[in-house]
DNA sequence: TGTTAGCACTCCGATCTTCCGAGTGCTAAT
DNA sequence: ATTAGCACTCGGAAGATCGGAGTGCTAACA
């Protein structure tokens, strides 16, 4: 962090002190903050013309902005970003917190498929903060093939079951080229079980490949067969609209910034078409911990209004997801900032393929 | 039909017309109906005047009613009520509609599960409304179990794998008493497949209490867990708040009469808590065709300004679940009720076991 | 008896005005 | 550099006005 922030001109410690009251008073109270009440709140001792002095300067930077000639100001996006990145200090999580949203997270991880999961998480996010969740369903690469079984199914199709890590179960209809019948699917996945079970689902869609080009030429029918038939089981899933889910999108009706029906509407589009949400998603996953996109940052028009806190989560130390919460710009970050950041990290842990 | 609608007095032949026309005029353009307007739009040589009595007993009898003193009517619930069931004739959908439908309906069907196929129906059934879908889960009572299978899990649990019909896997997590080993639970499988592959899960469900009773003498140890184990499996799983769908939600905050932020989001709220909701649907499951709630009478408070176009969808036969679409009072009865009954056919057209 | 023209009346909503308070920018004094 | 003072701006709330659409009622008419 920080980087954003950068202005061309240092501003004073006095300066800064005001933008941070004034944009937690913004906050807190939603109404653009004049001078006189920044000077009385900013705990300076200090007049009101001089705060305006001040609020010249900061408007001047574009870190404020007032409404119309008469009223306070409020914080531009800019502003926020500084807000956030320099002047805000987010204390963490009270431990009750962390432990109420810990027996949450658990309990939902309880024998839920991922899918279910991401919206049960998604809910809670929601929930606590009083906001819209989203959540990624985690990517399952990583993790390790317990068995596999097909079924026959009519025609040239067959039905793959794949089990995953104790949990999940995965199926998947696919194409066989031919009919298949119970006997040989079971000596298929008899093979595949005895060579790939334990293995995680990218390591033997890699083996798979590999052993196809290495070993053509001394292969088994069978061999041959239960590759190509694995392959086509173990295919990545196309990238799907379900991979992202979104709950709690009524709670941004209460917010007066979103008090416009057609902008309303927009925003609640753009949680239909879950592709952008997730490309604005991805965009964190390299950040370490919680990234934060302000109103237009996102490069997202119908969330102009709005911010995003989001945070990846990992599962033995690799990314497998992203969840974070929406609201509007005008958002308690210190609240949520460790929220989001706390509920990754439970997230993840909840995941870990148990002992 | 019929039922709802009848009145103490008889209503003249022309007094239900200018009805009609008054309903039909309000439902497109959405203003009060005046009598000079419905004098001219009813084709009959009549004068603003008269259609003015006309009113006045129309309004007596609860049928129509001024939002105030000089505006004109509106039709109020039981004048719909009136209006749809004995006025209102509805075009069968036109063959290419059908066709398109069907399509969709399909391709939505193909190797999808349940769930997602409810969400597939219910999204095709907001676009084509512009309004929003609603879908309940098939259930899978009536569908024939194709094959079951067991894997252990950690502690004293298991993994059941029901693949129901061809087409759907069910899976389960269930507490086993004590730790069982992959090849008894394989010969637990074997024997449940062996007896009970082919039959519905009800079927089943009442033949393993059955056969506990009857034969528990003469069980082999083997029997009895089996027996038990499938109880444990095919468990009817409890009703859950996913197992109704409601999708384009988005579509009705287009409408003028749900501009109102509150009422909006109360209904939005109304479509996250899918018990009330999966209630009222129950409620024509014994209809045999379209039934419809118009405002209040739902019985639920935020579905006040709209109605609920439903209809139950079967295979074999048998009701195994409900579709329907969610509009305010003011929708184009016809158009959406053809639309709501052929897609309850052709939903369960699709979900019919294939030969 | 049912229909119609005429008329007085009501009420909504759009438009305009007024008015107050909050807040600003600027200037001059400290 | 800070402050008090002051003229000015602007938004928004609270009336005031006004036209139009539509009504109910009455009296005349077929």
């Amino acid at each position: 962090m920080g980087v954003h922030g950068e202005l061309q001109y240092p501003l004073s410690e006095r300066a800064q002190h005001l933008l941070k009251v004034l944009v937690e008073r913004y906050i807190r109270e939603g109404e653009p903050v004049g001078s006189r009440t920044l000077a009385r709140e900013s705990g300076l001792d200090i007049s009101a013309a001089t705060v305006r002095n001040v609020m010249a300067d900061l408007e001047e930077m574009g870190l404020v902005r007032s409404p119309h000639t008469s009223a306070g100001r409020v914080p531009t996006v800019r502003g926020y970003r500084f807000f956030i990145d320099s002047l805000l200090k987010v204390e963490p999580l009270a431990p009750g917190q962390v432990r109420r949203l810990q027996a949450e997270i658990e309990e939902a991880a309880a024998g839920s498929d991922p899918h279910e999961l991401a919206e049960r998480a998604s809910g809670i996010l929601s929930e606590v903060t009083r906001m819209a969740g989203v959540v990624t369903v985690p990517r399952t690469e990583f993790r390790s093939l317990r068995q596999v079984e097909f079924l026959p199914l009519s025609g040239n199709r067959a039905l793959a079951i794949l089990v995953v890590d104790e949990r999940e179960v995965q199926n998947r209809v696919i194409e066989t080229g031919r009919p298949y019948g119970a006997e040989e699917l079971q000596r298929i996945s008899n093979y595949l079980n005895e060579h790939f079970a334990g293995l995680t689902l990218e390591e033997i869609r890699n083996r798979l490949v590999q052993d196809m080009e290495e070993t053509r030429a001394h292969m088994s029918r069978l061999m041959e067969e239960a590759i190509e038939m694995g392959r086509r089981a173990l295919a990545a899933p196309p990238e799907s609209e379900e991979d992202c889910v979104v709950s709690g999108e009524t709670q941004l009706m209460g917010f007066r910034e979103l008090s416009d029906v057609d902008k309303l509407r927009q925003l609640f589009e753009a949680f239909e078409h879950k592709r952008e949400l997730l490309g604005l998603l991805d965009r964190c996953v390299r950040a370490d911990g919680v990234r934060i996109f302000i109103g237009e940052e996102s490069g997202y028009e119908p969330l102009g209004e709005c911010s995003v806190v989001s945070a990846p989560y990992r599962v033995d130390g690799r990314v497998v997801g992203v969840l974070g919460v929406i609201g509007p710009t005008r958002m308690a970050y210190d609240r949520v900032i460790p929220i989001v950041d706390v509920t990754a990290r439970l997230l993840g842990a909840a995941l870990n393929p148990r002992a």
